[in-house]
DNA sequence: TGCTAATCGAGACGGTACGTCTAGTCTTTTT
DNA sequence: AAAAAGACTAGACGTACCGTCTCGATTAGCA
């Protein structure tokens, strides 16, 4: 299905045709892919999905709420519990990276956080995300704290956002192949400082 | 002058004419001034500046080349020395908060981030950029090590990166606003480290 | 209506929407009325009828596709029938100057033939009209050889080609208000020749 | 030379150069020789010439003015004198016709008309021409009137009128090949009429 | 002989129009 | 009654020419 849309999809009548829901996100998915954020536009992905433009403005009132919704819809980065938070923390960037890297949502994240520099709805989206994921990055280290490997006052929710930062800026240069070397200092840096013992 | 560009502006002859460029610039940061990234077109400058949309063509490429001209020419965020690593770090990241949030920098910034998203050439003058403003940041890092402040084999190029990248997404995320202590506490972590002692 | 467009003309779903097409249809004649062919542009049409350029392109592919249609539009001149084919032929140009003079059509079909000379598609269109309009031009011979008045072995259409090139001359070189003697004159050599008897 | 215009052609001083008038003369020749009048425009043929476009427009005000010029560059016509007005008349055309059809002088008239639908000069420049044109054949006409050929009261401008239509026609639509049989039909009509003797 | 004025190629300028693409909205048709 | 899908207005895209203007150089002809 999807892309190849049934030719002659029709209505099924006075309720959501869940064939089309489905053809318009693998379409919405196929277009970033090959043709990315530049050729990302909701007439391309109508086109694509074999659907009127009104349909999909019925279930996603922006660019940016389809784009939310298919990047949920990929599978989620684990969070590695290693019991030390420095590998905690460099593992999960590692595998972010790779996450981002190796599937199509390295490419959607990266048009989500475009799109809300210009469009208020898709910032608040993207904000309610971020502060989603923000706590649950935050988890590494209050279970570093629970530890007691972590001190006691340390702000997770900063440190979270340090390591969020890092994320987002390498996302958006088109830096996620950088080497792991480069994550593990950075992360280094963040948990024992740069001040000379 | 410039934006209001006197009525009657004209060539002068076979060579550019810097009346007209500063009326393209100046009328580009007035619209994104007024309009923002949203409403930054090609079309809305020219008749801001009462130019031809070919004059804007002709000097400059791409919407991102006008973005980044505009970027360069606001004055610069000045790095404090005041012989601490830490107040130099926190008080850089103040300035550069101050600045983006209180001239059109900021704004211009986030729209060229974004424009690189979906434009090639886009991302290759900002990735230029990023390079430059990282060995500038750098060089904080540099003296404090000369000063045996911080350790010898810190990488001062991904301390950089660690600030830039908290700056990038506050920015982009317009939490710009933020109070100094979280400011504080961000760099605290980079330099003094999380563990407890 | 018309040319005035109700400010608020909306689409009437999903199929062509007659009040859109004749809006342009009439903007187009009033345009051709004003400004003359210099000034018929689809820009000025699509702005004078209130509508989108690409709902004009959907379609009509050219100028010379609107051009045809407004002058077919046109209410024909009609080819009198007198018994005489003299007075047929002279009758027919003088209705048929009048005509040009007096509605848009002579500025309409001047323009057709303008436009003939540089695109292709609307040379054919024209030479498809002319075709047509030249076997109803015969007709008026066709009805005098069948009186005996014409010999028989006249070419109608050859007749018919010599009426119409002078009409077309006219029209082309703004020599529509001709007086009818000279019209007479034409007429007269043709059917009677200019040799001496 | 021409075309290929000095690589460094200068200005010679304070008085018109005439290679560059010819370098003009020839290069708009071409344009209209290899893009028609489709692709007839003061900036191809500035290109072309290696001129500045200010140098066309101080010698030649208007593409008609350039296009009158070109064509009378071209060598003309010749009428026939066979002391019988018939073959004078029928030879005209049939000369025309080829010169038309051979050289460029074809595709340069039929673009001057069309220009002189939407340039008031140009169709004045045109008007002056064919009066000129008119009295030209109009004495082939004169000749035969003196021979006692054709009868005394015939208006000479009238079927020169007659004659030129009949060209124009099918110039404008492309049927300079037609066969001599139909320009013999033609001219005979004129000459002898039409009607049962 | 040196100055003035006109000419030249070059090309920038403000504009207009091109034909295409997308954004969102509206309304008919279908189920 | 709601879904689907094409048509609609609006306006930006980047390009081609328009006709005008200014530049710097070049040179003829007057002083």
């Amino acid at each position: 299905m999807g892309e190849a849309a049934a030719r002659g999809r029709k209505s099924i009548g006075a309720k959501r045709n869940p064939e089309s829901a489905d053809a318009i996100i693998e379409a919405a998915e196929a277009v970033l892919r090959e043709a990315g954020y530049a050729g990302f536009s909701i007439e391309a992905v109508a086109r694509r999905a074999r659907a009127g433009k009104p349909t999909i403005y019925r279930w996603w009132p922006s660019k940016a709420a389809l784009l939310i919704e298919i990047y949920q819809r990929q599978k989620h980065v684990e969070t590695p519990d290693t019991g030390n938070v420095e590998d905690d923390l460099a593992g999960f960037l590692e595998n972010l990276f790779a996450h981002w890297r190796d599937t199509p949502s390295g490419n959607i994240y990266r048009s989500l956080i475009a799109e809300a520099q210009s469009d208020e709805a898709a910032a608040a989206v993207l904000a309610e995300y971020s502060r989603e994921r923000r706590s649950h990055t935050g988890r590494i280290i209050e279970r570093a704290k629970a530890r007691g490997e972590v001190a006691a006052d340390v702000d997770a929710g900063i440190v979270a956002d340090l390591i969020a930062s890092y994320a987002w800026r390498h996302l958006l240069t088109g830096r996620l192949g950088e080497d792991e070397a480069a994550i593990r200092a950075a992360v280094g840096y963040i948990t024992r400082g740069i001040l000379t013992a």
